[in-house]
DNA sequence: GCAATATCTTCAGTGACTGAAGAGAAAGGC
DNA sequence: GCCTTTCTCTTCAGTCACTGAAGATATTGC
């Protein structure tokens, strides 16, 4: 049986997130001590685990959701999974292809700052100027 | 005299969110009509568009208000810009390197994928198995 | 038995918006 | 001038995924 601040320390989750996890259902509500604290099967750290790799591969918590309810169903065929897989991954490369933009501009700016004063600052002109404004004027989540 | 309609069409920008800015103090509260709505003047416009560009360039909002009081004093030296967009810079950097750990991850655990059924998924192999966890502990801001 | 540490609940806050409800203002057409 | 449609107003709550703090109680180690 373990207690929370133990979960804390072998998953490097916050106390409160793991409480959170809890609150949302992502984590099964634990047994209690007489005294009234949580105590966990081994069983519920791999579980913790599972969703902390997933957070760290980026997926968001209701994908993970989906992705622990196919596992506590090893019939299933894992298309489901393969799918959320894949959709994470297109995510992931346009992030990358966004942020490899970005930088490019970035690098442009610092490059072709002349270092007089802010009235010839590239860095600002750029953010100024909005003909060179990117186009897309949808989501930023950079 | 721009409507707060047309300058949310000229940026791209949500009607909510260039209240939200100005209630932030990011844009000067404009003047009113007689019946209470905002109009403003296109130096506004060009305010507001710094604002989106720099949140386009991954900018945060705190970032950005630096950046606009130095364009609001020119004859500062311009260090302090080169300074804000360098850390920027690094951060992207940073995004990026990261994301392509994840992109790989999550590519072999796609191929990987035997298709059969839920029980040998690779997907779901990996995000179960500790081992294979990437270990930095800290963010995940993916 | 006592002190130190861990845990409890509850609530509020973060960043950067987004959405909705319900009411009033402006604009265009006739 | 009136009417309808569209715009805008304020206010409040919600999003995501946590994080922090206050104040009280439990457990552990010595």
């Amino acid at each position: 049986m373990l207690s929370i601040g133990t979960l804390s320390k072998k998953t490097g989750t916050k106390v409160q997130t793991i409480r959170y996890y809890e609150e949302i259902g992502l984590l099964p509500r634990p047994g209690r001590t007489a005294g009234g604290q949580r105590r966990y099967h081994p069983h519920d750290l791999d579980r913790l685990a599972f969703v902390r790799h997933g957070r760290q591969l980026g997926f968001s918590l209701d994908a993970i959701r989906e992705l622990l309810a196919l596992s506590d169903q090893p019939q299933q065929p894992c298309a489901a999974a393969d799918s959320i897989a894949r959709r994470q991954l297109r995510q992931v490369e346009q992030r990358i292809a966004r942020l490899s933009a970005l930088k490019q501009e970035l690098e442009r700016m610092i490059t072709e700052c002349a270092g007089e004063n802010v009235a010839e600052c590239r860095v600002l002109e750029v953010l100024r100027d909005h003909s060179e404004c990117l186009t897309d004027h949808d989501n930023i989540g950079a």
